[in-house]
DNA sequence: TCTGGGGTCCTAGGACCC
DNA sequence: TCTGGGGTCCTAGGACCC
């Protein structure tokens, strides 16, 4: 590579992924509006929408409802997540082709190290044109591609020229490359941060890089030297294959009606914190909080969480505090609710601390995981405690192999 | 016509301890 | 009777990302 590249990173993202992916697969699609996400008549919002769609008007997380009002003809699709993951797992091993330094930041979104792929290619954009054709042939998807000497400014280049993108920000000119762009192009400048920035007359990369940190202080607080330096073209952040470890794992609903009623709302907690403790079963984690997210009918949002007494992987527990929890809050309100969320944290390997006086741990452990394989091959509404059963079939789900065990249970 | 679901990180206040 | 400061943990809420 050309020697004043220190560093060489790609930030390569798919184009309207999930609408891609779906043409992909169905052919006829092609040429077509497609809206992956949300049903016109539902609460849900647009995830990707093809290039065809956004001529309309239509963006991601949109409301479904407003997509299908600016273009009716719109083929509207719900998503299928194992899919999608497959296709991003391929991805991910055509750009390991090129570099084992390779970051996936999200399901359609990679970074790649390319520093060390030098002798290979005559450029870093030559180096970019052959993983765009690979992955085109390879894949039959569109990436689009940043290429520069830091991860920002890949990242941020590689948005400029979608669809199909491909740009180079040469070695040394990151800065001027920057400083005509809207402060809102950077990642980390929201539309709050960008509002505060506006009414203070900075409206470019260019004239936040001139400012003093002292006056970004009220706006960013202890990140406004990052953020300065970052408009400068500064950025020396790694790309790190591994990512770092999770910090919690969780599950929401948005209810098509909102529910009012306490039944509704502790069978539905049951059913996020199930699927809450089986990811944890299946990562191998304990948790040491949970938190509850409620959302009221008219979008007010809270939250409580609480620490277990002990670290747990037992839905059981989880879902007895969360429920716990619930009433506590609706103790302060009580409205119809249109989103419950049930999300763990403080995580820790289970390796590490299983307890010594624990009975028969394993046993426990092993029950669990033979419901989750239950759960695996017949669905999750095989498995539901008897108190949250209409009555007329409590006697069948009461079975006691049937019965979701509690790993604290018993000896407390 | 409203506004998903998966996350991460930061802030601020109170409790508690030294 | 009045008056400390620092550190850490916990909790609630919010900004932001894809």
């Amino acid at each position: 590579m050309v020697d004043q590249w220190q560093r060489v990173i790609v930030h390569a993202d798919l184009d309207a992924f999930f609408a891609s992916a779906e043409i992909l697969r169905r052919p006829e699609l092609r040429g077509l509006p497609v809206i992956v996400g949300g049903q016109p008549g539902g609460r849900g919002v647009v995830a990707a929408a093809s290039y065809e769609a956004r001529a309309y008007g239509v963006h991601s997380a949109m409301s479904a409802a407003q997509a299908h009002r600016l273009c009716p003809q719109a083929i509207f699709l719900p998503g299928d997540g194992d899919y999608y993951r497959e296709l991003s797992q391929r991805f991910r091993r055509i750009l390991e082709s090129y570099s084992p330094l390779v970051e996936m930041v999200s399901i359609d979104e990679a970074y790649l190290d390319l520093s060390h792929a030098g002798r290979s290619f005559a450029s870093p954009g030559v180096a970019a044109e052959a993983i765009k054709r690979y992955v085109r042939d390879e894949l039959g998807l569109v990436v689009s591609l940043g290429v520069a000497t830091s991860r920002m400014v890949a990242k941020i280049a590689s948005d400029l020229d979608k669809p199909d993108g491909l740009r180079v920000v040469e070695a040394g000119e990151e800065a001027r490359f920057l400083a005509p762009l809207p402060v809102e192009r950077m990642p980390g400048i929201g539309p709050k941060a960008t509002a505060k920035l506006h009414q203070n007359g900075i409206e470019t990369l260019g004239a936040l890089a001139r400012l003093s940190p002292v006056l970004l202080e009220p706006i960013f607080g202890k990140r406004a030297v990052e953020v300065l330096q970052r408009a400068r073209g500064i950025d020396d952040r790694p790309v790190e294959p591994e990512g770092g470890p999770r910090r919690s794992v969780g599950h929401e609903r948005t209810f098509s009606h909102d529910l009012s009623h306490l039944v509704e709302i502790e069978r539905s907690l049951y059913q996020l914190a199930e699927q809450t403790g089986r990811d944890l079963r299946r990562r191998g984690l304990r948790a040491g909080s949970v938190a509850l997210k409620l959302r009221y009918s008219d979008f007010e949002t809270v939250g409580k969480q609480r620490r277990f007494a002990r670290p747990t992987d037992s839905h059981r527990e989880i879902v007895s505090i969360a429920i716990e929890l619930a009433h506590e809050l609706l103790a302060q309100r009580r409205a119809p609710i249109r989103l419950l969320g049930v999300r763990v944290t403080t995580l820790s390997d289970l390796a590490i601390q299983l307890p010594l006086f624990e009975v028969d741990p394993l046993r426990q452990r092993r029950l669990n995981l033979a419901l989750d394989q239950l759960v695996e091959r017949h669905g999750r509404g095989i498995i539901q405690p008897g108190w949250l059963q209409p009555r007329e079939t409590q006697r069948e789900v009461m079975h006691p192999f049937l019965q979701p065990f509690d790993a604290g249970q018993g000896h407390g």
